[in-house]
DNA sequence: GCAACGATTAACCAACACGTTAACGACTTG
DNA sequence: CAAGTCGTTAACGTGTTGGTTAATCGTTGC
Protein backbone atom coordinates (compact mmCIF):
# COMPACT_ATOMS: atom_id res chain seq x y z
CA UNK A 1 0.00 0.00 0.00
CA UNK A 2 2.46 2.43 0.68
CA UNK A 3 4.67 1.47 -2.24
CA UNK A 4 1.39 1.65 -4.52
CA UNK A 5 1.06 5.34 -3.65
CA UNK A 6 4.39 6.53 -3.11
CA UNK A 7 5.00 5.22 -6.70
CA UNK A 8 1.51 6.87 -8.13
CA UNK A 9 3.05 9.96 -6.46
CA UNK A 10 4.84 11.07 -9.35
CA UNK A 11 3.34 12.52 -12.52
CA UNK A 12 6.07 10.79 -15.00
CA UNK A 13 4.93 7.40 -13.60
CA UNK A 14 1.24 8.02 -13.58
CA UNK A 15 1.48 8.99 -17.41
CA UNK A 16 3.41 5.90 -17.53
CA UNK A 17 0.49 3.76 -16.10
CA UNK A 18 -1.53 5.94 -18.86
CA UNK A 19 0.55 4.89 -21.56
CA UNK A 20 0.46 1.13 -20.68
CA UNK A 21 -3.00 1.28 -20.38
CA UNK A 22 -3.44 0.82 -24.34
CA UNK A 23 -0.95 -2.19 -24.50
CA UNK A 24 2.55 -3.37 -23.04
CA UNK A 25 5.38 -1.46 -24.53
CA UNK A 26 9.13 -1.85 -24.02
CA UNK A 27 11.06 0.73 -22.13
CA UNK A 28 12.04 2.75 -24.72
CA UNK A 29 9.30 3.49 -26.54
CA UNK A 30 8.03 4.75 -22.71
CA UNK A 31 10.94 7.04 -22.80
CA UNK A 32 10.33 8.66 -25.93
CA UNK A 33 6.37 8.76 -24.43
CA UNK A 34 7.32 11.16 -21.58
CA UNK A 35 10.44 12.74 -23.88
CA UNK A 36 13.07 11.84 -20.81
CA UNK A 37 16.15 10.34 -20.84
CA UNK A 38 16.22 6.64 -21.41
CA UNK A 39 18.19 6.34 -17.71
CA UNK A 40 15.79 9.04 -15.62
CA UNK A 41 12.88 6.62 -16.96
CA UNK A 42 14.74 3.33 -16.46
CA UNK A 43 15.04 4.46 -12.45
CA UNK A 44 10.39 5.27 -12.16
CA UNK A 45 10.00 2.19 -14.05
CA UNK A 46 12.16 0.37 -11.06
CA UNK A 47 9.78 2.23 -8.41
CA UNK A 48 6.87 0.76 -10.49
CA UNK A 49 8.41 -2.85 -10.44
CA UNK A 50 9.00 -2.33 -6.93
CA UNK A 51 5.72 -1.72 -5.93
CA UNK A 52 4.17 -4.65 -8.16
CA UNK A 53 2.69 -1.81 -9.91
CA UNK A 54 4.65 -3.07 -13.85
CA UNK A 55 5.99 -6.17 -14.81
CA UNK A 56 9.18 -7.14 -17.28
CA UNK A 57 9.09 -9.34 -19.70
CA UNK A 58 11.96 -10.34 -22.43
CA UNK A 59 10.55 -9.37 -25.87
CA UNK A 60 10.20 -12.83 -27.12
CA UNK A 61 11.99 -11.83 -31.14
CA UNK A 62 14.42 -9.16 -29.60
CA UNK A 63 15.82 -10.02 -26.38
CA UNK A 64 17.24 -6.42 -25.75
CA UNK A 65 14.02 -5.48 -25.17
CA UNK A 66 12.18 -5.21 -22.14
CA UNK A 67 8.50 -5.04 -22.48
CA UNK A 68 6.72 -3.96 -19.80
CA UNK A 69 2.98 -5.09 -18.74
CA UNK A 70 0.44 -3.64 -15.86
CA UNK A 71 -0.16 -5.71 -12.60
CA UNK A 72 -3.68 -5.95 -11.36
CA UNK A 73 -3.01 -6.67 -7.93
CA UNK A 74 -2.40 -3.00 -6.33
CA UNK A 75 -4.73 -1.13 -8.14
CA UNK A 76 -7.72 -3.44 -6.19
CA UNK A 77 -6.06 -3.02 -3.16
CA UNK A 78 -5.65 0.68 -3.15
CA UNK A 79 -9.58 0.91 -4.61
CA UNK A 80 -9.85 -1.28 -1.37
CA UNK A 81 -9.01 1.16 0.49
CA UNK A 82 -10.93 3.84 -1.26
CA UNK A 83 -13.79 1.88 -0.79
CA UNK A 84 -13.30 2.06 3.38
CA UNK A 85 -12.51 5.68 3.37
CA UNK A 86 -15.74 6.32 1.57
CA UNK A 87 -17.38 4.14 3.92
CA UNK A 88 -17.12 7.65 5.78
CA UNK A 89 -19.74 8.80 4.04
CA UNK A 90 -21.88 6.45 3.86
CA UNK A 91 -22.35 6.59 7.61
CA UNK A 92 -22.65 10.40 7.38
CA UNK A 93 -26.06 9.31 5.28
CA UNK A 94 -26.88 6.27 7.43
CA UNK A 95 -27.27 9.06 10.18
CA UNK A 96 -28.88 11.67 8.34
CA UNK A 97 -31.37 8.91 7.27
CA UNK A 98 -31.54 7.83 10.86
CA UNK A 99 -32.12 11.90 11.81
CA UNK A 100 -34.78 12.12 9.10
CA UNK A 101 -36.90 8.37 10.01
CA UNK A 102 -36.94 9.91 13.62
CA UNK A 103 -39.36 12.36 12.67
CA UNK A 104 -37.19 15.44 12.85
CA UNK B 1 -5.19 14.48 -9.31
CA UNK B 2 -1.85 15.47 -8.35
CA UNK B 3 -2.50 17.08 -5.02
CA UNK B 4 -4.30 14.42 -3.73
CA UNK B 5 -1.63 11.52 -4.57
CA UNK B 6 1.52 13.36 -3.28
CA UNK B 7 -0.83 14.17 -0.36
CA UNK B 8 -1.06 10.25 0.05
CA UNK B 9 1.94 9.70 -0.64
CA UNK B 10 2.88 10.09 3.24
CA UNK B 11 2.19 7.41 5.63
CA UNK B 12 1.55 9.61 8.21
CA UNK B 13 -0.97 11.88 6.45
CA UNK B 14 -2.75 8.15 5.31
CA UNK B 15 -2.79 7.78 8.89
CA UNK B 16 -4.72 10.80 9.45
CA UNK B 17 -7.22 9.85 7.04
CA UNK B 18 -7.77 6.78 8.66
CA UNK B 19 -8.61 8.29 11.73
CA UNK B 20 -11.08 10.68 10.29
CA UNK B 21 -12.47 7.88 8.82
CA UNK B 22 -14.51 7.37 12.28
CA UNK B 23 -15.08 11.05 12.94
CA UNK B 24 -14.03 14.73 12.41
CA UNK B 25 -11.16 15.85 15.41
CA UNK B 26 -9.45 18.80 16.32
CA UNK B 27 -6.01 19.27 15.57
CA UNK B 28 -4.12 18.13 18.87
CA UNK B 29 -5.75 14.76 18.89
CA UNK B 30 -4.56 13.87 15.74
CA UNK B 31 -1.04 15.07 16.69
CA UNK B 32 -1.15 12.92 19.67
CA UNK B 33 -2.81 9.58 18.12
CA UNK B 34 0.57 9.85 15.51
CA UNK B 35 2.66 10.91 17.96
CA UNK B 36 3.93 14.11 16.70
CA UNK B 37 5.14 17.59 17.50
CA UNK B 38 1.70 19.97 16.98
CA UNK B 39 3.62 21.54 13.82
CA UNK B 40 5.02 18.61 12.16
CA UNK B 41 1.14 17.73 12.07
CA UNK B 42 0.28 21.31 11.32
CA UNK B 43 1.87 20.95 7.87
CA UNK B 44 0.68 17.56 7.33
CA UNK B 45 -2.74 18.85 7.51
CA UNK B 46 -2.02 21.98 5.30
CA UNK B 47 -0.80 19.54 2.52
CA UNK B 48 -4.07 17.87 2.90
CA UNK B 49 -6.41 21.11 3.02
CA UNK B 50 -4.32 22.35 -0.40
CA UNK B 51 -5.18 18.89 -1.85
CA UNK B 52 -9.02 19.52 -0.59
CA UNK B 53 -9.09 15.98 1.29
CA UNK B 54 -9.70 18.13 4.11
CA UNK B 55 -11.27 20.74 5.57
CA UNK B 56 -10.92 22.73 8.93
CA UNK B 57 -13.59 24.55 10.53
CA UNK B 58 -13.69 26.07 13.88
CA UNK B 59 -14.61 24.36 16.62
CA UNK B 60 -18.00 25.64 18.09
CA UNK B 61 -17.92 25.60 21.73
CA UNK B 62 -14.10 26.15 22.08
CA UNK B 63 -12.77 28.71 19.12
CA UNK B 64 -9.42 27.38 19.18
CA UNK B 65 -9.84 24.18 18.39
CA UNK B 66 -9.86 23.35 14.47
CA UNK B 67 -12.14 20.43 13.65
CA UNK B 68 -10.59 18.22 11.01
CA UNK B 69 -13.13 16.49 8.53
CA UNK B 70 -13.00 14.44 5.38
CA UNK B 71 -14.11 15.26 1.80
CA UNK B 72 -15.22 13.67 -0.67
CA UNK B 73 -14.48 14.94 -4.12
CA UNK B 74 -10.91 13.96 -4.30
CA UNK B 75 -11.50 10.41 -3.40
CA UNK B 76 -14.23 9.78 -5.96
CA UNK B 77 -11.99 11.07 -8.51
CA UNK B 78 -9.26 9.03 -7.80
CA UNK B 79 -11.70 6.20 -8.16
CA UNK B 80 -12.85 7.24 -11.29
CA UNK B 81 -8.81 7.24 -12.38
CA UNK B 82 -8.61 3.89 -11.06
CA UNK B 83 -12.00 2.69 -12.93
CA UNK B 84 -10.10 3.52 -16.49
CA UNK B 85 -6.62 2.05 -15.31
CA UNK B 86 -8.64 -1.31 -14.39
CA UNK B 87 -10.58 -1.36 -17.84
CA UNK B 88 -7.28 -2.73 -19.18
CA UNK B 89 -7.85 -6.02 -17.68
CA UNK B 90 -11.71 -5.74 -18.75
CA UNK B 91 -10.36 -5.50 -22.27
CA UNK B 92 -7.58 -8.17 -21.79
CA UNK B 93 -10.87 -10.52 -20.68
CA UNK B 94 -12.60 -9.82 -23.52
CA UNK B 95 -9.61 -10.88 -25.71
CA UNK B 96 -9.46 -14.37 -23.85
CA UNK B 97 -13.19 -14.60 -24.01
CA UNK B 98 -12.98 -14.32 -28.07
CA UNK B 99 -10.25 -16.60 -28.15
CA UNK B 100 -11.96 -19.11 -26.09
CA UNK B 101 -15.21 -18.55 -28.29
CA UNK B 102 -13.72 -18.50 -31.42
CA UNK B 103 -13.15 -22.51 -30.39
CA UNK B 104 -9.46 -22.39 -29.33
C1' DG C 1 -5.50 42.32 31.80
C1' DC C 2 -2.56 38.39 31.94
C1' DA C 3 -1.19 33.68 32.07
C1' DA C 4 -2.32 29.42 29.77
C1' DC C 5 -3.77 26.96 25.68
C1' DG C 6 -4.56 25.42 20.76
C1' DA C 7 -2.86 25.85 16.33
C1' DT C 8 -0.06 27.69 12.81
C1' DT C 9 4.12 29.82 10.75
C1' DA C 10 9.28 30.67 10.62
C1' DA C 11 13.89 29.15 10.55
C1' DC C 12 16.85 25.52 10.25
C1' DC C 13 18.82 20.80 9.08
C1' DA C 14 19.24 15.89 7.55
C1' DA C 15 17.52 12.79 4.18
C1' DC C 16 15.59 11.75 -0.03
C1' DA C 17 13.80 12.17 -4.93
C1' DC C 18 14.61 13.25 -9.58
C1' DG C 19 17.16 14.71 -13.50
C1' DT C 20 21.57 14.78 -16.13
C1' DT C 21 25.86 12.49 -18.39
C1' DA C 22 29.12 8.65 -18.40
C1' DA C 23 30.08 3.83 -18.05
C1' DC C 24 28.61 -0.88 -18.37
C1' DG C 25 26.47 -5.55 -19.73
C1' DA C 26 23.63 -8.16 -22.91
C1' DC C 27 22.08 -8.99 -27.43
C1' DT C 28 21.87 -8.40 -32.55
C1' DT C 29 23.68 -7.79 -37.05
C1' DG C 30 26.80 -7.20 -40.81
C1' DC D 1 34.34 -10.37 -34.15
C1' DA D 2 33.31 -5.50 -34.39
C1' DA D 3 30.04 -1.95 -34.26
C1' DG D 4 25.66 -0.53 -32.95
C1' DT D 5 21.47 -0.84 -30.02
C1' DC D 6 18.54 -1.45 -25.72
C1' DG D 7 18.38 -1.09 -21.10
C1' DT D 8 20.32 -0.59 -16.63
C1' DT D 9 23.51 1.03 -13.00
C1' DA D 10 26.97 4.59 -11.18
C1' DA D 11 28.17 9.11 -9.84
C1' DC D 12 26.84 13.66 -9.18
C1' DG D 13 24.21 18.20 -8.49
C1' DT D 14 19.98 20.27 -7.12
C1' DG D 15 15.49 20.96 -5.26
C1' DT D 16 12.06 19.30 -2.20
C1' DT D 17 10.29 16.81 1.92
C1' DG D 18 9.69 15.96 6.62
C1' DG D 19 11.24 16.56 11.28
C1' DT D 20 12.81 19.61 15.21
C1' DT D 21 12.59 23.98 18.29
C1' DA D 22 11.39 28.87 18.75
C1' DA D 23 8.26 32.54 17.84
C1' DT D 24 3.47 34.31 16.65
C1' DC D 25 -1.64 34.85 16.66
C1' DG D 26 -6.18 34.25 18.41
C1' DT D 27 -9.09 32.45 22.29
C1' DT D 28 -10.13 31.29 26.99
C1' DG D 29 -10.68 31.91 31.92
C1' DC D 30 -9.41 33.51 36.44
Amino acid sequence: MDATLAALADPTRRKVIDLLRDGPRPAGELAEAVSMSAPALSRHLRVLRAGGLVRAEAGGDDARLRVYTLRPEPFTALQAWLDQVQAFWAEQLGSFKDHVERGR
